[in-house]
DNA sequence: GAGTTTCTTGGACGATTGTCAAGATTTTTC
DNA sequence: GAAAAATCTTGACAATCGTCCAAGAAACTC
């Protein structure tokens, strides 16, 4: 075989790579939307099918089974969050404004994405009982903790001051005030998503040594 | 009808219902253990029943349907952690040994009771998406809150000083920690429950001014 | 443009689900 | 102890589930 053709050989292996790894990402971002209205209880390999384009067969042709289409979920969900304060880290040039706008970004996030919170906190409980789940979870746990951390860290920065707290308390902390947010913002309480905002505020002054 | 008469048809309908109940309470008993070992989507009535001394038939003789099985499952699951340190809280001489024992409580019920926890999880996630759980689920989320109230409340006037944040930033918290323990120990960290330990006394320390 | 591969469809399958009802069994009533 | 009421078992039902497969449609190769 010339080198011309194999080097032929591997373009075009990478592109239909590319194809099959978009197309999962176009039926694993359609699943998070049927997921993230019903819940993983609640939602079928043919509901998820019938709220995209394709049909029920196409998802045994891109996925394993139903626990490979809902790891992939999972892992799509994790661009969608990770990276969500790194502008605010980035630019902000006082503890204050930083505070405020962490809080502020908490608040907006909730209100806007709230149906896809409720699915990674169901995802993430699924993980205490499936095994299966639990690798992927942890990772995005643990990248999200890595996130707080990034703002806790650089608030503890412009404060003048060391944090208080490990980067695994900070994360539990604000993640259970997350939680109890969601909870009264589904549940109807209008005011859920200020109450979050003002005691983001109030903890994350708390959370550096002073 | 006579006064004796009625008395007497009174006490049996009572015995009855009183019989009833009993017999509800010991199927969501037995309910109980097989969720919190499958959890709440993979749980069948049949596997209910199995797990029981009953057959699967009965459990809609005693509940109309699998949502109101779970409903009562979640309500009897009040019982079993709303006092659990009232305890503590009503012998404890000094801050120090509230805060000791309190936390020492937190990693001990995590050890031993973590499928029960861990159902909890689950059943409160679950309300995030089906309405008919989320009446229930708020007041038992509200007495837990109320529980850790009346511990941080307690630890401040022991201390001496009044607490630095409110009943629902508190239990926020505390709900936050212990979850990402259970996690953490469901995942088979052993250090999961001292580590939790550790850090729910270093933040009772934190949550009164001073 | 024929031949080959890749992708997609829609139906069929066996298993399992919640629910229900008819009948057997037990308990209660008088 | 017979009649009545309650409790419980068993089997059946329609629906839905995840999975698989044969065949067609589309894309690609030469």
């Amino acid at each position: 075989m010339t080198q011309v053709a194999e080097k032929n050989r591997d373009r075009i292996s990478r592109r239909q790579v590319d194809k099959f790894a978009e197309r999962r990402a176009q039926l694993a971002d359609a699943a998070l939307v049927t997921l993230a209205e019903l819940g993983y209880a609640r939602t079928s390999l043919r509901e998820i099918a019938q709220n995209s384009e394709f049909s029920h067969g196409v998802l045994h042709y891109y996925f394993r089974d139903k626990a490979d289409l809902i790891m992939a979920c999972v892992r799509q969900y994790n661009a969608y969050c990770v990276t969500r304060y790194d502008q605010i880290v980035a630019t902000s040039q006082s503890a204050d404004e930083l505070k405020r706008d962490f809080a502020a970004g908490l608040a907006k996030t909730l209100r806007e994405d709230t149906a896809m919170h409720r699915l990674w906190y169901d995802l993430r409980t699924q993980s205490l009982f499936e095994q299966s789940f639990q690798a992927d979870v942890a990772e995005i746990d643990k990248s999200l903790e890595r996130m707080i951390w990034r703002i806790v860290s650089q608030f503890a920065e412009l404060a003048g001051s060391p944090p208080a707290v490990s980067a695994e308390v900070a994360y539990a902390i604000f993640d259970g005030l997350f939680q109890q947010g969601l909870l009264k913002h589904l549940s109807g309480d209008t005011g859920a998503a200020s109450e979050l905002q003002a005691h983001a505020e109030l903890l994350m002054g708390k959370l550096v040594v002073g």
